[in-house]
DNA sequence: AATATATATCGTAAATATACGATAAAGGAA
DNA sequence: TTCCTTTATCGTATATTTACGATATATATT
C-alpha cells in the first residue's frame, strides 16, 4: 500500500505540486521571505530568527534546494544560500496561469 | 520529538502553507481542475477519471474540504462538490501578493 | 421490504515529513 | 598544528500522508 500514484498525473501537475509542497511549510515560507528581503544570506542569520534547531533549518533549505526554489554555493563552514529566481519566476507564473484558469470558469456558482 | 512547531510562525505564513499544502499532490490539483471546469459536480466522475480507488479520492475531498478550498453539499448518495471560489479567490490573492512582494526585491542576484 | 448505487468512513500498511541531538566536515584563527 | 565556528549529515523518534479494501450509510429503484 502507500504506492506512489504521483507519476501518473500529468507533468504539469506533478510540477505545480512539487512547487506548492515545498511551500507547504511556515518555516519555508519563512525562509522564502527572508532571502527574498537579503538577497544574499548565510544560513546561520536565519536559525537565529526562525524557532528551529539549526539542523532543522538546514533540512527546510535542502528541500527548497531540491525543489529548485533555493541555490546555494556553499563553501566550507560559511553557505550561502539566495533564491533561485528564474525557477521561482517560472513557478509562480505557473500558479498564476492555473488560478487565472480557474477563474475564467466562475461564472455560476453551483451550491 | 517531531513537535508541531508550525504554530510558532506567523498566521499569515501558516495560512499560505497551509493553502500550499492543500495544493501539493497532484490529485488535488487535477480535482480542482476538473471542480472549476464543471462547476458542479460528482465524485464519482472524478473517481471515473483519476487513477486512485474511491476511498482515495474522497479522501482527497475531504482534505479540500478542510483547507475550505471546497464545498460539498453531500445528501445521501448523491453528494456535490464545487470550488469554494470566496476562498480560492483570497488564498490565490494572497499567494499572488507573496509572489510579487518576493519579486520587488529581485535586483541584484547575488549567487 | 429488498436491492442497487454512490459516497463516506474505518482499519491498516507503508511512505514521507518534521524535528532534534550528536557528530562530521571544512575552512579560519590562534 | 590545534582549536573554534559554521553548516551538513546521520540516527532516530514521532507525526502525518497516501493508499487500499472492507464496511457503513443513505437515498433511489424495483
Amino acid at each position: 500500500m502507500a504506492l506512489n500514484k504521483k507519476e501518473e498525473f500529468s507533468r504539469k501537475d506533478q510540477d505545480l505540486a512539487a512547487f506548492a509542497k515545498a511551500m507547504s511549510h511556515p518555516a519555508r515560507i519563512a525562509i522564502l521571505k527572508i532571502l527574498a528581503t537579503r538577497n544574499e544570506c548565510i544560513c546561520g542569520e536565519i536559525v537565529e530568527v526562525l524557532p528551529l534547531a539549526q539542523s532543522t533549518v538546514s533540512q527546510h533549505l535542502k528541500e527548497l534546494k531540491n525543489a529548485g526554489l533555493v541555490k546555494g554555493e556553499t563553501d566550507g563552514p560559511r553557505s550561502c544560500y539566495c533564491i533561485n529566481w528564474k525557477a521561482f519566476e517560472k513557478f509562480s507564473a505557473e500558479f498564476g496561469f492555473l488560478f487565472s484558469h480557474m477563474k475564467l470558469q466562475n461564472e455560476k456558482a453551483c451550491c
